[in-house]
DNA sequence: CCCTTAGTGAACTCATAGTC
DNA sequence: GACTATGAGTTCACTAAGGG
């Protein structure tokens, strides 16, 4: 999408206006894009805090970070300790014995069940999103982060991508691959994924880049986020497309993010309570509308210009290109910037009663205010 | 320069159980 | 009966690199 044509739209845009805000960032991508490339100072807003404090990574810097200090500090000792770890020695043990069946991963979720007081991810998720090993290092790597503020959710955040890379499940977190047939060989590659390497990796990435002006994150509802905006803003919304709670889907990094010593976690998701997760009402079937029209209403007394992108067709959580169009259109005077076709995978899709690949027509909505 | 191979993703949605 | 939460399933098209 930033490749074609949303980027330089955003770009273009962003330096009439005081400042850019990115109401549901996500994985960060949009609000990094324009805090990297523009004099214009950022704020990320998200429900989730994980997805906070990736942004912040990006936001909170203005220079590159000494990587290579850091994770000879940071990580040097976070392995020094965990290899110290009495469960490392069971955990190299379980890994040493490898093999493609359901014994050896209900094995790891044995270990697993031994207390562990490093952390909540070993008995929350060891043996289920992640390896025994991949587990006790992730605990050990949280519980060791710096405690410079900024310097702490750069680590933290290379600690989240992490995961999200090494974790057995297609992509998102709402339950990890059961070692069945056919998917058992998807947990074994997942598990054989060093998390010490991808936590470097992503360390290494976060730490040469930064934003030009530092930006700030807010991490909380996107309606309540619209009290603090003004007409010098320029507003990005990219709001949620399904009808099922992204929590759900994220909520391992989540936790990972909040800083939680010890979790109690239920069913084959390992969810934490539902209390503990948030919930949207823009991804909820029977608010999302109503959600939707007050958020724009409110934006368009703020006078804040948008740029707003969805699917054009229908949503699961019953939003559409046509309903956003129809109510862009009562607060604000719309621009139809273009619409992008495109290809994205369903990821878990099979081809068979549900597609792997969906065609995809982005709509892309420039949205001014009306007294302009 | 063309063909083959290897690597890699901006992650969903249906059916059913559960709750009020 | 209406609505929501959870379980279940579990890429393949595209690009870049490499080889002939």
């Amino acid at each position: 999408m930033l490749k074609n044509g949303l980027g330089k739209l955003l770009l273009s845009e962003s330096e009439h206006f005081d400042r850019f805000v990115d109401l549901f960032t996500g994985a960060g991508f949009v609000a990094c894009y324009v805090a990297e490339n523009t004099k214009v100072p950022v704020m990320a807003v998200d429900l989730q805090a994980y997805s906070t404090v990736l942004a912040q990574a990006i936001l909170g810097r203005t220079k590159q970070s000494n990587s290579i200090d850091i994770i000879k500090k940071w990580i040097g000792t976070a392995i020094s300790l965990r290899n110290k770890d009495p469960l490392w020695e069971k955990v190299e043990a379980h890994a040493r014995a490898v093999r493609k069946t359901k014994k050896w991963v209900l094995d790891a979720r044995k270990l697993c069940g031994t207390e562990s007081k490093i952390g909540p991810i070993w008995n929350a998720y060891g043996g289920h999103y992640f390896s025994p090993a991949q587990a006790l290092t992730f605990d050990y790597l949280l519980a060791d982060l710096p405690k410079e503020k900024n310097r702490r959710n750069l680590c933290l955040a290379a600690c989240i991508s992490a995961a999200s890379e090494c974790v057995a499940s297609p992509g998102h977190t709402a339950q990890p691959f059961q070692p069945t047939k056919s998917a058992i060989s998807f947990i074994l590659d997942a598990w054989q994924r060093d998390a010490i390497v991808y936590c470097k990796k992503n360390l290494i990435d976060l730490a040469s880049r930064h934003a030009q002006i530092t930006g700030k994150v807010i991490t909380g509802d996107a309606l309540n986020a619209v009290d603090k905006l003004n007409s010098k803003d320029l507003v990005f919304i990219d709001p949620p497309y399904s009808s099922v709670q992204y929590s759900r889907f994220y909520h391992v990094l989540e936790t990972m993010a909040r800083g939680y010593q010890k979790i109690s976690v239920e069913g084959v998701g390992r969810y934490i309570p539902i209390k503990d997760r948030p919930q949207s009402q823009f991804s909820n079937t029977s608010q999302a509308k109503a959600a939707l029209k007050s958020l724009i209403r409110k934006l368009a007394a703020k006078e804040c210009t948008v740029i707003f992108t969805f699917p054009s067709g229908e949503a699961s959580n019953g939003l559409s290109g046509d309903y956003i169009r129809q109510i862009a259109g009562e607060f604000y005077k719309v621009e139809d910037y273009t619409t992008i076709n495109g290809k994205f995978s369903t990821l878990g899709g099979n081809n068979e009663g549900r597609d792997a690949r969906k065609t995809s027509s982005e709509l892309i909505l420039l949205m001014m205010p009306k007294s302009e």
